[in-house]
DNA sequence: GCAAAAGTGTTGTCCTTACACCCATGC
DNA sequence: GCATGGGTGTAAGGACAACACTTTTGC
């Protein structure tokens, strides 16, 4: 781009009127979409629905809805969410925005795509819609529109963050064993830990409390029922964890 | 949200004109805000710009402009910086999308954040602009819009991702002394690290090369300059880093 | 010779890894 | 009693934190 010298240096005529200015904006069409994580059988699961665009027929996509207005892009996350699975006080974090412009058939839409995780077993959960389906995140290999790529990123997002923060617990139910748990890493890292290592790990830490309860209708040696201390945790963070790439 | 048995059951029409339901969407003004840091006198710098709006006026704001039709968010950012400082192969990432409906004075504009790291002193740093100044990132307080939370959260960003990928880089010349890196992690990180072990740790990765070269124009002993080795890093990066929180 | 920063090693502690056996329960 | 997973300890190696003195250069 070149630049023109009189326009750099003319003097900056301050606007009055932050609003005509606004107005005279391009303006894009912006969504959400929900990669909503769950955890069954050992498997990382995500929640898909039916596309209901023709040319997609057949096909799966996030859940994902158009930003309202003045909504924030947090609130309508959750409205999605509230929506389409009844629960409240789910695991949401931004993750990315995807801008390109064939992304859509209908045309440019920008969408932000949003990461939950929840627990499959959970009371509240209700899935109203027989659109709506649960998948193996390791079986999906196409989805409608740039789904595929957002759910991977979200994927590959996940993979980071478990290791590092306590979000793993929100796919669990409250009361967890350390075989449960175990399993969840393994299922998102899609890798073997050793089993004496992991529970050291976690014992060390000391964030997990004992609930003195123990599994029920397992036909093997019950264990035992923990807590995340979320209280705790919250309480000692640290920022500091060295240079290391 | 109640929702209506019947119309959760109703069979589903496929939408048969992508393009009917994407002009239907509501439509949003959408803008990047690209927070370029540097690096200079061992502070963190900011590049920021006088606000161009009479009700910021004295303030200063980020670089942003609002994206244009069919144009990727990443390129929008790219324009920016290439406007404003004439440089490319910037380094450049998304870092988050802000949507509080009042944080723009002319009504609702939802703005994507990138951050952009780059060397002040390098020479195709074309700074063309007279109301563009470089701040330090610790001394400012008060920016125009929501400008200041969006250049912390960058900065949060920046201290997380130093830590663990080699971003630094980027704000030092291609040749640099282990006493530049080293300011350069304690000024972003705010705190101070014990030079044997920081040298130690950088010497055990082995992703330095020694120019052989040495500091010219210093009242000390000069020290050696080196470079960072992005291929060798970029052939050996591990995934696995051990849960940790 | 003085100021300023370069350059360098060791030790103790902690964390990580690898690895194998007995125990409790359901069937 | 057998299958299944629960529960546990140790030793070696690697990483990290703390710490002080000599060297080189400009002035």
């Amino acid at each position: 781009m070149k630049i023109n010298p009189a326009q750099v240096l003319a003097p900056v005529q301050p606007i009055q009127d932050a609003v005509s200015l606004v107005n005279a904006y391009p303006k894009v069409p912006l969504t959400v979409d929900c990669v909503i994580f769950g955890f069954e059988a050992n498997k990382l699961k995500v929640l898909l629905i039916q596309s209901d665009l023709a040319i997609y027929k057949n096909q799966y996509s996030l859940l994902g809805d158009f930003v309202r207005d003045n909504e924030e892009l947090d609130d309508a996350a959750y409205r999605i969410l509230k929506q389409r699975t009844g629960m409240n006080n789910v695991f949401l974090d931004q993750v990315k925005a995807f801008s390109n412009p064939t992304r859509h058939p209908g045309g440019r839409v920008i969408t932000i795509a949003y990461c939950s995780l929840l627990n499959i077993q959970h009371h509240a959960l209700n899935i109203h819609d027989n659109q709506l389906d649960w998948f193996d995140y390791a079986a999906v290999s196409e989805m409608a529109f740039d789904h595929k790529e957002i759910t991977d990123a979200c994927h590959a997002w996940l993979q980071k963050r478990i290791q590092e923060h306590p979000l793993g617990f929100n796919l669990l139910p409250v009361k967890f064993s350390l075989r449960e748990l175990q399993n969840l890493y393994e299922a998102i890292l899609g890798l073997r830990l050793d089993r004496r290592n992991f529970r050291k790990k976690f014992a060390s830490m000391n964030l997990l409390i004992d609930t003195k309860e123990m599994e029920q209708d397992v036909s093997h040696r019950p264990g035992k029922l923990y807590q995340f201390n979320f209280e705790k945790y919250e309480n000692n963070k640290r920022k500091w964890t060295g240079i290391d790439f």
